[in-house]
DNA sequence: CTTGAATGTCAACACGCGTTGAATTACATG
DNA sequence: CATGTAATTCAACGCGTGTTGACATTCAAG
């Protein structure tokens, strides 16, 4: 091949990351093994070893992402909550971001949890900061994703049945009044 | 001994217990090992099958607690949301309850999720429908949860700074309201 | 003292895990 | 074709797990 120098190794690699994201996200840190990962890459364990380390670094890899890039830096002040909880609610719809696999296994590996506890700091707080005011910034985020994350857990893996089936826009309307009244009031 | 008829198997089947209510609660379903609790019981793991049948029946014993005994049956209108608020804090400061054990499990284990599903039904919404009415209970109690389940798992399980260092009063007016809306509004 | 049930211990099993290093195949280049 | 390197597989190790059944201890009752 002349044009591309794409090594056959990237795309097998990019396959393991992808099978591991799967099943992270679906099994959780503890319940996910290399031999899972391996056999819905079609490949073998240890290549997985080979291009990762380890079960920790693979983790560690497959959670490395940034959400700030799903927000718009300027929000209509009275339209925030709305506006955050609507953005917030696609997050989780789609297929390929980290936040739900994080969520998972945030329960099980404490590596997780001061992943979560990162992305707080560096991409949650500087968000709010910058849609809602310097002020307070910390405490009103912690609020806020008390009650994105809440929603989320009871959503998507508790499964209780009202919030799995309740419609987005009214889970927009009444999720959007309590991220509102956090960021301004 | 003439007046108590208690047996020693009762004891330290409750030792046994009790040993694994702290693991589970600690470490999740996952993380949690038969040995482990039976070291901390000073036990024979074999023991621990013999009282219990399976981890998954030790669990589900662990598992098996209710919660609705805490809440007084009326609250006036106005002060519902403050209320709960408060009372739902002091559930998770104390010791003994199950309800940290099943959020620490519910993201590893779909049975300590079915059990949050079951105690949502069984207690959290008739709990709900008595304070504030039948109507549309069920939707309520649902974002109820939501937002009560979020400030724990931020609180209590990725331990996020400003929510471990907030100070009580706070949190109970600012939840307070969220509830109260759900609940009223 | 003897018996027999209740209570607890021991050693081992089969299994699945993360991980490793040697062996093997695929493949571009001379 | 030959050769060397990249890509991948194989076979196995050591470990910790839940679980089991045979064995030992305790102890109240005849």
């Amino acid at each position: 091949m002349t044009t591309a120098p794409i090594k056959k190794s990237e795309r097998t690699k990019s396959a393991i990351l992808a099978a591991a994201r799967a099943a992270f996200t679906e099994k959780g840190y503890e319940n996910t093994t290399i031999r899972g990962i391996a056999a819905a890459a079609e490949v073998d364990p240890a290549l997985v070893m080979r291009y990762f380390g380890s079960k920790e670094q693979l983790f560690a890899v497959a959670a490395d992402f940034k959400l700030s890039a799903a927000f718009p830096h300027k929000i209509a002040r009275k339209d925030l909550g709305r506006t955050l909880a609507e953005i917030y609610l696609r997050l989780w719809e789609g297929e390929e971001q980290g936040l739900p696999l994080l969520l998972r296994s945030a329960a099980s590996s404490e590596q997780a949890a001061e992943r979560i506890r990162e992305i707080f700091e560096t991409q949650t707080v500087p968000l709010i900061a910058a849609l809602s005011g310097e002020a307070g910034a910390r405490d009103r985020a912690a609020l806020v994703v008390s009650q994105t994350l809440g929603l989320a857990l009871c959503r998507h893996i508790l499964k209780i049945p009202p919030l799995v089936g309740m419609p987005r826009k009214k889970l927009v309307e009444e999720i959007g009044k309590t991220l509102q009244r956090y960021m301004t009031e």
